[in-house]
DNA sequence: CCTCTAAGATTACAAGTGTAGTATTAAAAT
DNA sequence: ATTTTAATACTACACTTGTAATCTTAGAGG
């Protein structure tokens, strides 16, 4: 198990378009991540720049042009992510986070009963 | 609707103190911190003033003692950070979300039975 | 009244973040 | 071979955050 690097929030959006379809140009990336926001490309450059210093990301040449992929797996980062959430919320309290998503949004049937067999799963 | 500040994870202990037991002296919460952190007292009094200027609390005098008591509420705080959480990290896929806690998280029996009741009634 | 204490106010300071712009340089085009 | 392009590298810059220390001042104690 490695030291997961502490990725912000705009990195996480370059992160998700690596981990969906890595390996990926620079230019890539950017036009993936123009669908999404309103970034320069020398935005999603330095993001870029800045996970491959944190180790996050990787890249090898391609002539001139960097192809990058990620180096920490998606499951790591969003568990590590999770648990930060839960602690800094709610303390930890994994069936007060529930209630309170449960309340607040609003789910189709089809979504509650696919959770209800998740849970039926667990609970076997 | 109000507009929330952007509460950092250090300011949300000194928060999360408030909404348990505000009204308190800037002393009271630094006792009530120093039980689950190692800050100095004049870290806690740094963030109790930063919550101030972000207007996140405010304070009534005693005598030269300030007493304060939060601005904002405990829920609508908890909603915008789980709308934040859900979105940097699932991209605001409230089922993937939950398909991933479950995944990772050990329940006990009674969390899981808990959970499923406050399904039932969203089914309803 | 004067002194000391302790509360709040101000200052510190490096690292991280959001959001790019400028400089350099290697390759593509002519 | 020289010019142009475009990719990467460096620089920018203000704001936030974590983590306090020092300064100022109003009461508490004597």
């Amino acid at each position: 198990m490695k030291e997961l690097p502490q990725i912000s929030t705009t990195e996480w959006q370059v992160m998700k378009v690596l981990w969906i379809k890595a390996p990926l140009t620079a230019n890539e990336v950017i036009t993936e991540i123009e669908g999404v926001t309103t970034w320069k490309p020398k935005t999603v450059k330095t993001l870029l720049g800045r996970l491959v210093k944190k180790r996050a990301i990787a890249f090898n040449k391609d002539g001139r042009a960097y192809v990058y992929y990620p180096l920490v797996a998606e499951d790591e980062c969003v568990k590590a992510e999770s648990h930060s959430f839960l602690e800094k919320v709610f303390s930890g309290a994994l069936n007060v986070m529930f209630a309170n998503f449960l309340e607040e949004q609003k789910l189709s049937k089809e979504e509650i009963d696919e959770l209800k067999r998740i849970l039926d799963q667990k609970n076997s």
